[in-house]
DNA sequence: AAAATTTAGTTTGTACTACAATTTTTCCAG
DNA sequence: CTGGAAAAATTGTAGTACAAACTAAATTTT
């Protein structure tokens, strides 16, 4: 990697984290230069990568500032993976876990529509992967990822198919987060999986959305389990995204 | 609007456009320093930022290539628009189209489970702004806007929130592509726009979800009519708005 | 002649200096 | 204390220079 990217994730990491307030104004570009130690071009090639993230408004003559947190680009999975790394954003893995349990029965349905068998090969190849490493957490894990972008792939939609980092940025997130090493886990999740993959393959859309509908609750659940409920209630998908009013 | 602004748009759209076969190597820094006649480092960030899109893949020692176009980031407003304004690129209207059909409903639904009086007083002046400009275009179109985004805000979910500018940029280019000056369907857009707001004061979110399926139903007809089918099957609203189970 | 090696050229990554254009701050006069 | 001019600060842009690694041609060796 080289200094621009380590440096725009370094720079990126501690604004997500909260280490300069929103709507300040950051040091300017002398002054990161010296404080990083780098040349103003790694610095300006930085802030032109955050600002189109939407982590910085660059104003010329008048400095650079951090955005409001309301505004950062979540979509995006370098955005995702910091917010998501430093301390548990409750709010904001609500809100993700919502937007997750709308759109991925209806990918699941879309994909048993139209699955071309090339589509299915890679599926199953992930499902398979799964299936045969039930103890190798990586790997499993890993193909877990594939799993649901193969899915997603299948689902020949290019504009939700920009999601698929996004939603494996996340998807790493929760599993760090609330990863147990429990065989009975893995043969559920293995199960569940093999039932959506069995829909897709049999062409069935309501079969694939409902199997989707079960994973997506099921992993909801271990996530908002992980941390303890910001306002304990009891069914975290129905309220889990309301910010403070 | 300065030089790195202007060329990264210019260079953006001829992308999009398909100015350089996806893949294919494009010009040396050097050399794009000459045909555009600025210095390196207008390319350099012009290239981060279209790197960020998802345009373009830089490769250290090797050259700038074309990412293919199944990988750029629809979900970015500028390469909506980009891609949009050339040539109706039937299969991404499509593509969008699904995915508006399958979030605003929700988002609908959510505002009105949700929507503060402050969102309401948001909501409502757009409202207005529409209904006391019907003949005025340009005045009408922008409240429009300003309404779904409204909603959007209602919603309180702050990944969805990102997508605000996508759908803008989605509803301005549709706007363009299929406008006709036409009172009675101006009418038609006002009235259904009045259900909508009516819903969410009402706190009602089974209509304020009707409302918007009926809003982006007509929409999406619009949109469609436009231009013809591209794979001429199915009617894309069919299978494409189920949110509960 | 074919293969291996060396060499030269290309291309991005980084550093540095310089100046322009505009805003913000400072400071002095009244 | 107020006004306004001067000074400082800050981003935008141009240009040069060199490093590092890959590519391909040229050269040597087998």
């Amino acid at each position: 990697m080289n200094k621009t990217e380590r440096l725009t994730q370094l720079f990126g990491k501690r604004i997500t984290q909260g280490d300069f307030a929103p709507g300040s104004a950051l040091p300017s570009e002398t002054d990161l230069c010296a404080h990083f130690g780098v040349s103003r071009n790694i610095i300006r090639e930085v802030v032109k990568v955050l600002s189109t993230k939407k982590l910085i408004d660059a104003q010329r003559y008048r400095g650079l500032f951090v955005m409001p947190a309301a505004r950062w680009n979540y979509l995006d999975a370098d955005v995702l993976e910091w917010t998501l790394e430093k301390g548990t954003n409750q709010s904001l893995i609500g809100s993700l876990i919502e937007v997750r349990s709308l759109i991925e029965p209806t990918i699941s349905r879309w994909a048993a529509e139209r699955a071309t068998a090339v589509d299915l090969v890679d599926i199953e190849a992930s499902y398979n992967e799964m299936a045969a490493n039930p103890t190798r957490v990586e790997l499993f894990h890993e193909a877990d990822i594939r799993f649901h972008r193969a899915v997603l792939v299948a689902a020949h939609n290019v504009v939700m198919q920009q999601l698929s980092d996004a939603v494996s940025a996340l998807q790493r997130a929760i599993f760090d987060l609330t990863f147990v090493r429990d065989s009975a886990h893995m043969a559920l999740t293995i199960h569940e999986h093999h039932e959506l993959l069995d829909a897709i393959r049999r062409k069935n859309p309501q079969a694939a959305e409902a199997a989707a509908r079960r994973l997506i609750e099921r992993t909801a659940q271990r996530a908002l389990d992980g941390a303890p409920p910001a306002h304990g209630s009891a069914d975290p998908l129905a309220t889990s995204a309301r910010t403070n009013p």
